[in-house]
Order: C-alpha cells, then structure tokens, then sequence
DNA sequence: GCGACTTTGTGCCTGCGTTCACAAGCGGCT
DNA sequence: AGCCGCTTGTGAACGCAGGCACAAAGTCGC
C-alpha cells in the first residue's frame, strides 16, 4: 500500500489526529490541576485514569507531540503542560470576541477565565439598541456593524455565535468578512463557510437526544422489572466502555 | 471474519452506530424546519446538502431506523420526523432538571423550548439560600438536599450540571441517586458514574483549544505572504472535507 | 402498458482510530 | 558496576465509520 505519498501533499511534519487534539485538550486541563496540587511527576496510567481515557490510547496521543516521557518514571507534567500549550498554539493568546449578548451571551461574557486561560473576551457584539455600551462582563457592547473595526482593532481570533439561529448566518458572514477563522457556534444551523474557516458546534439540543436515545435503549432493553435485576456485564470492569458519540472522546469514567 | 458473533451478545435487533445518532438529531432540525416550511417530500441529496453531510452517509444513517423511502421520489418529510423521533425516544417527553443556577444555569432555564422541542425544564436546584424559591424561566428553585423526592415527584430523566467543577462529582452522585440515568455536564472535570448512568459533556474550553489549534496550524502552514496565495485546494469541490474531531461529525459547510 | 428516468438501499473497499502487547530504555537497589 | 523492575513508545491487528458505485425499485410520461 502507498501511505508514503501522503494524500494531502506530504507537507505536514506530523499530523495529529484530530481526535487527538481534543483529547490533549482534557489532558492539559488534568495537568494544570496537578500542578496546582503541587504533584511533579505523572505516569500515563495515572494520567489516563484521570483523564477516563485508556493509557495506551493517551501514550500514543502524547507521543504526537514529541518525547517527553522517561521511561520507568513518567512524565514532568511541566514539561507536558508548555509541550500541549504550544501543539494547541496556547503560547500566543487568542481574542475571542462573543455575538448576540442575550441569555447565552451574558453567561459566556460573565465567565470570566476559561480554565487553563488564554482565552480572553474581548469584545461583545448585539444589534439590540438598548445594549449598546452597557459593559457586560467587563466589556461594553459593540453594534455588530462596527465588527470588522473592532476585530482589527482588538486582533480576534475566534468568533463565538450566541444569536438566535435565524441569524447566525449573516453574523457568521460578517465576522468571515472581518477576517476571523475561527468560529464557534451555539445557534443550532449548520453554517455555510469558505474552505479557509474552522467552525465548529455545540448543539445542546442533540446533546440531549443522543441522552434520550440512551434512555429509550435502556428502557427497551428491560421491559419487565423496575430495578434491573442483571447489571449486564459486559467482561471488562476497568477501562472506558462507553464509546461516546462524535462530540467528545468520552465524558465520564466508570466508578470503580 | 466473524461478525456474525456480535461481540455484545448479539441481542440488540438493530444496533444504531453511535455517530448515526447524533446525525439522526441534526436530521429531526432540518426536517422539522421544512415541515414549517410546507415541504412534504424531500430526497436523500437535498436532506444531505442542508444537514452538512454526503448523501449516500444520510441515506445509511436513515437505513438504521427502517426502510421509509420511495425510490424515484425520495422521502415523506413528516414520516421520518415520527420515525427519528420515534428511536430518539422523543414520544415520551423527557423532562430536564438543571443543577446549579448562575450564569449558565439561568441562561438554560430561561432558554424555553429546545428545538425539536420535547425537552421540558422542569426542576432547579442550587445551594444558594438567596435564590431558593425564586422563579428562573417561571420555574422555582428548589434546594439541591430535595433533589432526590423532587426529581421523583417531576420524574426527571435527564440532569443538566451547571455548578462549578468542584461541586461537580458531589451534584453528580446525588443526581445518581435520585435515578436520573442521563447526565449532561458542563463543568470542566471528568465525572465518575457507574455503568447504567450515560454522561455527555460540554466543554468550552476544549472547543475553543481546538479552534487554536487549527488556528496555530494555519499560521505554520502559511508563514510568508498575509494573504494565502494557494487556496489550498485538495481536489474535491463538494462533499465534507473537514473530519471534525470527536465532537461533532460536521459543524459546517464549506460554502460554494 | 411500457420504457426511461430518478432515487433509494446497500455491498464493498478504504482509511482512521483504538487497543493490545512487547521491546527498548531508564532509575534504583544491592 | 550490574541487575531488576517499572514505564515509555510503537508496531501490528482489529473494528468502526465513511464513501463510492450500482442494482433494485418505483414513478412519470407517452
Ligand atoms: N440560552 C440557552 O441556554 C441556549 C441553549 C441552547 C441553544 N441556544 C442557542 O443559542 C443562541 C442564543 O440563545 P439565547 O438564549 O442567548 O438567545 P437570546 O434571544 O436571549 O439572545 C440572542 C441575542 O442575539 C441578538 N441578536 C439578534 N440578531 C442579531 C444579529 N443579527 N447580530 C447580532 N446580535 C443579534 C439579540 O439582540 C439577543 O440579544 C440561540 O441560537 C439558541 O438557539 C441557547
Ligand atoms: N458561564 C459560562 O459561560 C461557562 C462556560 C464554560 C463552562 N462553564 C462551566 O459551567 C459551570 C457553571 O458556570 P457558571 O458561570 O454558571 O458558574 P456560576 O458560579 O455563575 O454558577 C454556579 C452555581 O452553582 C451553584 N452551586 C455551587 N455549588 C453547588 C452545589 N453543590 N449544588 C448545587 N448548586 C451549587 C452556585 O450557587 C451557583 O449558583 C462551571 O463549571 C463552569 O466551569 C460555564
């Protein structure tokens, strides 16, 4: 087989996988809470543990990035955060400025630190005239139609949609036309966007079908007691046996 | 091969890829918003284009649930709205309760009707004495130690956890004992549950971390010019070239 | 009534992601 | 200094998911 030709021009040093990204993300975040507890050095069973990931799956994963591990000891989980930190390119700090101030907007406003930093809200963008300078969180809110000044002005990054769905398109439009590329939307529409824009979605609506569907599933799957008189076993006590949709690796460990 | 041994007992009559079902949810939203539209038939290819995704994907995923199409024509709009909705396991409406009210817990509870509807708010709970009783979204806030016969009494399928992450696993469990089986959790940790509970996650700060990395990623790739002289084209002009990672199986579409 | 066209449903292949299992490497102990 | 045990890093196998391409099937026009 020809893998050596690889499909998209061969350029990429070292591809990470996509999945992979995300995970390095929860990694960081597990990292940055030993370190604050003081701890210095980490095996990947540890780690993988903490992090509800198999540590097989989390060496190789760690292995994308680079060798920092040694052998028979671990990992500095230092040396770990700054490597993860400068994969996820946290090392330069990215802007992010929120549009639609309303129920969703004024909570991400107001959130104040996202964990693991370098993500500061910068600017705020509504139509609604009655927002406009009302600082929110800190920051006063813009009029969308100053987006492209103001996201010069202040070098956004990332672009987060919190209007209503009937919207998200023209803002999404417009911060495209203001040079940010990366979006992420809560309106739940699928976006249109040039090659050159990563967008990416938080549906809470699936979130919560996918839940329920779990749900039918396990009331179809025992029809008859209330209390499910077999815990059905699947073999494996330890490990990660939820195989979680698309959104996320997997959001929970089985409770020993 | 053997797959005719399922390797999970080979009970369940027709198991759902994971990734199918959380596309089935994206399919319920367009289909629903072209039944209000008046649109009664619709094919595999429209569905695919206005969901994001290839058609021949759409029309597997659609194979899951049954076999509800008309060759040469394509499908009734509101006879897959029932059949998606009817493996969702949206017939029985599942009632939310949402944990911990501050930022986002008011912006979830004031948030009426989740698309698709079928997702009633029905119970708060906080530690806060100063919010107890208080109507969010015209619901009252209960305090989280009546979770257990509150939860009963509204009959709570799903929990929604909006506390800070250290409060997190603690709501969690009592969330368990109260019965709620499905979780969605917006707190920044890894939540431990035991095998008959479903955990989903939402987290912020890995999406925007995922987002830098592309963005990093585009900067390396582009060192020189400002202006990216090769649109980087990869060949195809149609279909869903961006893999998503975990999350979600496509957030966009590349716009024509 | 029949043919041509349209669209579904799916078999097969390809590629990615996960997991196992183990050799290589390093530190500590004697 | 040498051995032993522990942990990393990764080669290889496996399974799932995606996408192509086509036969089956049904409709519409004549
Ligand atoms: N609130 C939630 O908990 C929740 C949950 C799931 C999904 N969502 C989605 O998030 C989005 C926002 O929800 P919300 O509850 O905050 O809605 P909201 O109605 O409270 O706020 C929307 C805000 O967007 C502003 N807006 C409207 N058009 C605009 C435009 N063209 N440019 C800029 N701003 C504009 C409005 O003035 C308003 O302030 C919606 O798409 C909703 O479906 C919200
Ligand atoms: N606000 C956002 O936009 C945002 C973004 C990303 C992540 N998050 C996460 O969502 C969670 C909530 O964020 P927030 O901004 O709404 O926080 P918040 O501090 O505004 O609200 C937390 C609420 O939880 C309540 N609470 C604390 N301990 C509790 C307990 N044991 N039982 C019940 N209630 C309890 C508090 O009284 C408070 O009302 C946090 O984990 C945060 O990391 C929020």
């Amino acid at each position: 087989m020809p893998p050596l030709t690889n499909g998209q021009g061969a350029l990429s040093p070292r591809a990470i996988p996509e999945a992979a990204v995300a995970r390095l993300a929860v990694y960081l975040r597990v990292l940055s809470g030993m370190k604050e507890q003081g701890i210095t050095t980490v095996s990947s069973e540890e780690l993988s543990v903490a992090a509800g990931v198999n540590s097989a799956k989390l060496r190789k994963d760690l292995s994308y990035i680079g060798t920092y591990g040694t052998r028979g000891v671990g990992y500095e989980v230092e040396v770990l955060i700054d490597q993860i930190e400068r994969v996820l390119g946290l090392t330069r700090e990215q802007s992010v400025a929120v549009v639609g101030i309303g129920n969703l907007g004024h909570a991400l406003a107001n959130y104040g630190g996202f964990p693991g930093r370098g993500f500061p809200v910068t600017a705020l963008f509504d139509v609604d005239p009655d927002l406009m300078g009302v600082p929110v969180g800190g920051i006063p809110v813009n009029h969308i139609d100053d987006i492209a000044s103001v996201c010069a002005a202040k070098e956004i990054t990332i672009g987060v949609i919190a209007t209503p769905p009937a919207a998200a398109q023209v803002v999404c439009d417009r911060l495209v036309q203001a040079g940010v590329e990366c979006i992420l939307n809560f309106a739940p529409v699928v976006l249109q966007v040039p090659e050159t824009v990563e967008v990416r979605k938080v549906d809470l609506a699936v979130e919560l079908q996918i839940l329920s569907f779990h749900q039918a599933r396990r009331a179809d799957s025992a029809p008859s007691g209330e209390t499910a008189p077999q815990p059905r076993s699947n073999g494996r006590v330890n490990g990660s046996p939820r195989h979680s949709v698309e959104n996320r690796p997997n959001g929970a460990v089985v409770r020993r």
